[in-house]
RNA sequence: UUGACGGUCCAGAGAGCCGCCUUUAGCUUAACCGCUUUAGGAGGAACUUCCGGACUCCGCAGGGAAAUGCGCCUUGCGAAAGCAAGGGACACGCGGGAUAAAAUCCGCGCGUACGGAAAGUGCCACAGAAAACAAACCGCCUUCGGGCAAGGGUGAAAAGGUGCGGUAAGAGCGCACCGCGCACAAGGUAACGCGUGCGGCAAGGCAAACCCCGCAUGGAGCAAGGCCAAAUAUGUCCAUACGUGUCCCGCGUCAGAGGCAGAGUAGGCCGCUUAGAGUAAUGGCUCUCCCGGCUGUACAAACAGCUGACAGAAUCUGGGGUAUGGGCCGUCAAACAC
RNA sequence: GGGCGGGUGGCGGAAUGGCAGACGCGCACGGCUCAGGACCGUGUGGACGAAAGUCCUUAAGGGUUCAACUCCCUUUCCGCCCA
């Protein structure tokens, strides 16, 4: 598949797992966001994303807003990230997340903080080398 | 030109790259997945859930009652809800005429959830003598037995109004005009009602209080409802093992590796859609052009920069209401110019 | 998606259509005490005002009524239920 697909599969979409990953998996907020993380169930080499956006944010344009655009930054930085885990963001609040590069900021830079980047390492370093990482 | 109102139309356009949902065909696969490919992919309000209808399940012999909703008339559209046009009545405003001043009268505009208050019940706080049975605080008159309801004040509302006569004082007690009611009734499809006669005046308001009259309505909702169906528990069948026995059949017991059953949880499918249901797609970036707005350089033209209304389908569908950017047409008003 | 309920001082919560804010908590002041708590008393929606007082106020807007927190309609916010 192409490096920046999207399909179905790298989406969460059963109650139990957003339920196992809230309860269970590891939290941190920041940047307007709050991210939960676990690693993800034998014999899963891809990342999973999942989004919850509360009603507090804004009426139905501004949530679907908010999910299309942390999907697209998302999307774009998929190989970036640390693989075999799954991932929730929750918004909170919809004015840092205005446009699509504020998205992508916000969500890198939380990323970062909970040290999920292991691409950081390679960026700093001599040269960024993706695939060294996605094929961990 | 601006504003208000009414009507009507649109909801930026075209490319490129990266993606998403459904789908056609092909390759691959045990199957899913994956790859290539075909076609399609938000709205006028998708919002609200204020009324309808389709559809589904439940209920139901028939009749009545209850409960809920609606309520001027005619016509048209519609399955219904509802919408439109015209008319009537009432309320308010403006103008005209009349007048000492009003009301009544005429015209125009605007509005109305506009059946019934002489079927019954209830309520009308405070104030006030009295709030609907009429009564009498101050008062007026008096032959001191009583008579009166004009004046006072209260109140949202005080049991017709104004004037003249009348009287002890008064009073529709009498008369004129107005108002009111009843009957008849020109006219009108009807709501209504020109008008005529009668009645001295009874019958205050509230039905978005209960209610009466007329009309309509069974209840719940796609999370409706239907189908398939792990695990576990239950029931049942069968083989094996053990006991009885020399052995087999048979009988009994333990344990469930297995089969079946009905119910049914997790889960899945249908319902469901030439957009379609699953954490729920319809997006991101770049360029060109168009339209509107703001800012700057500017008399203007022109150029540059910034910015893009309300809002996201969830079974389908007809209305009502609300939010909101712009174009065009019409009417009215104001200002400016001629 | 569909079906319901509610919004009243700083807070919780009353109020037949008739003086809005009962009652409780809190807060302010005073009393009691050496002091604090507890307790007792008074006050406590907002604006203007020296005060007296005037005006506004039951989520917002409109309607019915002499009179609306209450009845009716529209809008808005909050909450609950249905697999």
């Amino acid at each position: 598949m192409t490096a920046q697909g999207f399909p179905r599969s790298r989406r969460l979409h059963l109650k139990n797992d957003f339920k196992s990953i809230i309860q269970s998996g590891h939290k941190i907020q920041g940047f307007g966001l709050v991210l939960w993380w676990k690693p993800a169930p034998l014999g899963q080499e891809d990342v999973r994303v999942g989004l919850v956006v509360s009603r507090k944010l804004g009426n139905a344009v501004v949530r679907n807003r908010v999910k299309r655009l942390l999907r697209e930054a998302f999307r774009l930085n998929r190989k970036r990230l640390q693989s075999g885990v799954d991932y929730i963001f929750s918004p909170r609040n919809s004015d840092s997340l205005a446009t699509a590069d504020a998205a992508e900021y916000a969500l890198l830079g939380l990323c970062r903080k909970a040290g999920l980047m292991p691409s950081l390492s390679a960026e700093q370093g001599l040269c960024g080398d993706d695939e060294n990482n996605f094929a961990e």
